[in-house]
DNA sequence: TCATTAATGGAACTGGAGTCCCGTGAAGCG
DNA sequence: CGCTTCACGGGACTCCAGTTCCATTAATGA
């Protein structure tokens, strides 16, 4: 009967080659614009035009902004870098913080960010891509937490995830909403106050 | 000579009556299409239309998307509620961190700042309405931490703005990026965490 | 190497967001 | 109360993001 026979997504049947190689334009291109332009002046015909790609391709591929920048998450996931190992909690934790701080204040990777995250608001599959891309991030460092467990450093029972978490959040929430400056000083002060309260027990249990 | 006199925005030489009226109905339609439709949703002639208003007007008060979200967030900021007082630190600082999740966590309240947060990020005057608008939260809040202060439960220096960001920071985080369950127990761990972080020094100096 | 057909790209088309113009209604002031 | 003119509202218009159609190119498998 085969009615009903759901139609592969472009792209997926001959992946290599050529698609491969406007598929790489494109996300470029769209870093580019994100970047420079931010979340708001990113249209897909402008893309198109700078990947040197036809309008018609970046439609029928991606469709919508949301999904674009989605696309570029699962991108950006790929090339995480494995966590730095420094022997004790702060120094791993503000290692951390580090991170994320010149991550977020990069003149490339910061606007581009906040564009994730603006349409991450907008469209549950970009949230869905989002959430999961965080949680590579969190899986990289959280092993840093449980060592400290084993070495007593911390209290059993402490959740890991929930420190790393902790380190992050005032450093985004920074970026998003106070626009206080992200300096290594807020880098350190965010990796000692998860510290402390993760000393204090507040994540154990 | 007068030439150059810069011409009055509308609204501001009548603001009464018809003006006013004008006002509310507009802000009103924008918050109902950013709660049920979320702020890719929002278009200035569908606002128009609800609020039973010229979409000539609309364009011409307010102009563009998020410069109506903007004026949205001046409304939000005049009617925030005054801090409750519980005596101790803890107490102050779990009834802010309460008070942040049931907002977030409202079925209008909570898409509705995801929404402002998107238009923030996407233009920069409605990012600085955003910073006057925790701001002022933040002001209100700060009292608590400061009178911890003097009573001697925290380290002499400790920046009290600081306390209260650190409180808030978590939640947003779980609202905007991880997509963890905003409850009760992720509020009272807020401010635990903050607490903790406080009594340790990190935000003194 | 060749046949198959997935995927791209150009060009014409469409719908609706945003603009402009001008007549009408009602604030504010004396 | 009436005058002035600010602000609103309707409707026509423009322009471009997003769609559709089809010819061309090239990835894949034999």
């Amino acid at each position: 009967m085969e009615l009903e026979s759901r139609e592969a997504e472009p792209g997926t049947v001959r992946p290599g080659g050529r698609t491969a190689r406007v598929r790489a334009a494109v996300l470029q291109a769209a870093g580019d614009v994100l970047a420079e332009r931010g979340f708001a002046h990113l249209d897909l015909a402008d893309v198109a035009r700078r990947a040197g790609v036809g309008k018609t391709t970046v439609y029928r591929r991606w469709g919508t902004v949301t999904a674009l920048v989605a696309d570029l998450l699962v991108d950006m996931a790929e090339q995480s870098l494995p966590r730095s190992r420094t022997g004790s909690l702060i120094g791993d934790l503000k290692a951390n913080a580090r991170l994320v701080q010149r991550t977020l204040t990069d003149p490339r990777q910061g606007p581009l960010f906040k564009a994730v995250i603006a349409a991450a608001t907008c469209d549950p599959r970009t949230a869905e891509a989002l959430r999961r891309f965080y949680d590579t991030r969190i899986s990289e460092w959280a092993p840093c937490v449980q060592e400290a467990v084993e070495r007593g450093e911390l209290p059993e029972g402490t959740d890991p995830r929930e420190v790393i978490r902790a380190v992050s959040a005032p450093l985004y929430y920074r970026l998003l909403a106070s626009g206080d400056p992200l300096d290594e000083a807020a880098a350190d002060r965010a990796a000692e106050a998860a510290a402390a309260a993760a000393h204090a027990g507040v994540y154990a249990r």
